[in-house]
DNA sequence: GGTGTGATTGACAACGTTGTCACAATGTTA
DNA sequence: TAACATTGTGACAACGTTGTCAATCACACC
């Protein structure tokens, strides 16, 4: 075969040659492709053949420029980071529901950076998108009204927007650390370690209150020396386990407020030999963690979930649906194991 | 605040109205924008002013369809399922090398579905994507011929090309195997039962031809009643583990050739309490696999390095650069964590 | 036969942008 | 001073498509 020149190269097949090829006219064409009522079969059949001998394509871009609506069929997602367990299950369920809609998905990881999420929402915005999905990393949503204006629709997961009106979908994260810290004192603990994410973080605050709470509700105020905040990656919450388990009153259960977290806590108790010693619970669930010697109870969030009702939401906006913003609170659920049943040791 | 109105709702500002209100042409407004040279300093600053004012962002679509390239700085990418950790490690890593050039990166999953790849090629080449990065499903890919004749670069990964030339990164997957498989022998190893994934899958056949050659190069032939094809889910895998263990001569050893599959056969082997007797050895590496106990020995691709690798591929050829087609191979590594050393029982 | 109705078809403009070109103003050279 | 290059600017067409509208045709009705 010889080689394709440049300009036969960079060309796709045009409505205007499908239109010459089959002797009618572009607006025929067009007709034919969108399914219009009131074309002729025979038109229609010259058209489809000289569809399928050009092997013609549709430019959709050229397509929802022209068209009222201006509606690109697609959407962006907007993701703490789109490698992670969590993120990736949510990504997954919305990809699936815009699968039914044959509508495409752009996808962007914000690292917990803002600089970063403006600028994934420019670039989205700037193909047009019709809708997007944030996780947001920044504080001040404001910037989106613009976008709004314009016409994308916006939904909010796993963490709330602030001081911008919009549909959300949340898990309710006090609740799921109560829910976790309420096990441990099932299990007779009192002095309980708390690794918790940047406090920046919304969810990783509304986690850290959940367990204040739940501390006072049994009349015990929050000892400081339990307590690590800012921990981000499993490194770092081994090191601060290490610790906390080198206090002069070491803690007896630990609550684990990530997954990552809990990742890092596992380690530091199974390199120190205390894992059957000192009860952990964690958030967020990952694979594996039943298998463990003991398995890791932990609270656990369903992002698939999240994703799918975010998905649904967007769509239901897209498809006209007027009315106040919504907020969706989903409940975490307690998934026993066996780390977080070890009992307090016999009190002093 | 007063209701926006349908129309005040659906409209971004364009260059024209930000023409208008500096009171420049059209084409000048493109020139700020596009920082074209030879603009007046003053003008330019009128112009930028009202960008300001309006808030008004480039559409890119409408850029794109008329620039001479026709580029939209957009490309796809087609992974087995976005959700699981191999893809997702190998999304980020082109997402991080896309992001560098601002390109926004489309993402889907083919969930081992050859339509599905068809239908989000056809999608993505729709949106007028640069290029394409394949992790595909099906077994003939001369289909794609059409949308390299139009411009639209592809590299494969994971999986080779089949009857069509094009860039691709993969893992030498026959060589892992044996890597995997020799090492279970030096332990002392002679029956190893082998779980593969679906033979219709190029890297499941080729980790089996890895087992099969290792086996015969210690003058073994292949037992058939210790390899269990098709398996492609952690229950499967399970499943085929206790089925193995049940033989009248079981193995002491299994190679799981898939992060799945190993994570059913590790569940087997400690539901089964033979966690510390029959060895294993996995192929692809997941988090948690070093705190079981034992750890799980694995062969570890490295998805994040094929993900760039295969970005860097991709926009080499946007470029425009030329040359045959090139396969890069890249090795597995074995991981020695407790389960893949386990030795073999005293011969009888 | 005149008129209305609906189906079929195409010419044309427009979506928001950039490439091309023409033109005026300015500076530079012989 | 004439000729020419350079800079700055805008008018216009075009990218590939769809919305609007008008024209044509066949048919049915009074």
């Amino acid at each position: 075969m010889p080689n394709v020149t440049e300009t036969e190269r960079r060309h796709r097949p045009t409505m205007r040659e499908v239109a010459a090829l089959a002797g009618v006219s572009l607006k025929t064409v067009s007709r034919v492709i969108n399914a219009e009522p009131n074309v002729s079969p025979d038109l229609a059949d010259r058209v489809r053949t000289a569809i399928g001998s050009l092997d013609y394509r549709q430019n959709l871009t050229a397509s929802s420029l022209r068209r009222s609506d201006g509606k690109t069929s697609t959407i962006g997602v907007l993701l703490e980071n789109v490698g992670n367990p969590f993120s990736s299950a949510v990504h997954r369920a919305i990809e699936d529901v815009a699968r039914q809609r044959g509508v495409a998905v752009f996808a962007g990881s914000l690292d917990e950076d803002e600089f970063r999420e403006r600028e994934l929402v420019r670039a989205f915005a700037a193909r047009q998108v019709d809708g997007l999905i944030i996780a947001p990393a920044s504080f001040d949503h404001r910037y989106l009204e613009s976008e709004r204006r314009s016409g994308t629709e916006i939904v909010f997961i796993d963490r709330a927007p602030i001081d911008f009106d919009a549909d959300a979908v949340l898990t309710d994260n006090h609740a799921g650390a109560v829910l976790g810290l309420k096990h441990l004192m099932r299990a007779g603990h009192r002095r309980i370690g708390f690794l918790g994410d940047f406090r920046t973080i919304a969810t990783a605050r509304d986690r850290f209150a959940g367990y204040v709470e739940s501390m006072r509700s049994i009349g015990i105020d929050v000892d400081e020396q339990l307590v690590r905040h800012d921990l981000h990656t499993a490194e770092g919450a081994d090191a601060a386990v290490r610790g906390l388990l080198s206090c002069p009153t070491p803690p007896t259960a630990i609550f684990a407020s990530q997954n990552l977290i809990t990742i890092g806590a596992v380690r530091a108790l199974h390199e120190t030999g205390r894992q059957h010693s000192v009860a952990l619970v964690g958030f967020d669930d990952i694979a594996l963690l039943d298998l463990l010697d003991p398995g890791v109870t932990v609270v656990a969030q369903n992002p698939y979930e999240i994703g799918k009702q975010a998905a649904d939401a967007l769509f239901r906006r897209l498809d006209g649906t007027a009315g106040p913003s919504k907020i969706r609170l989903l409940q975490a659920e307690l998934i026993q194991r066996g780390s977080g049943e070890i009992p307090a040791p016999e009190r002093l």
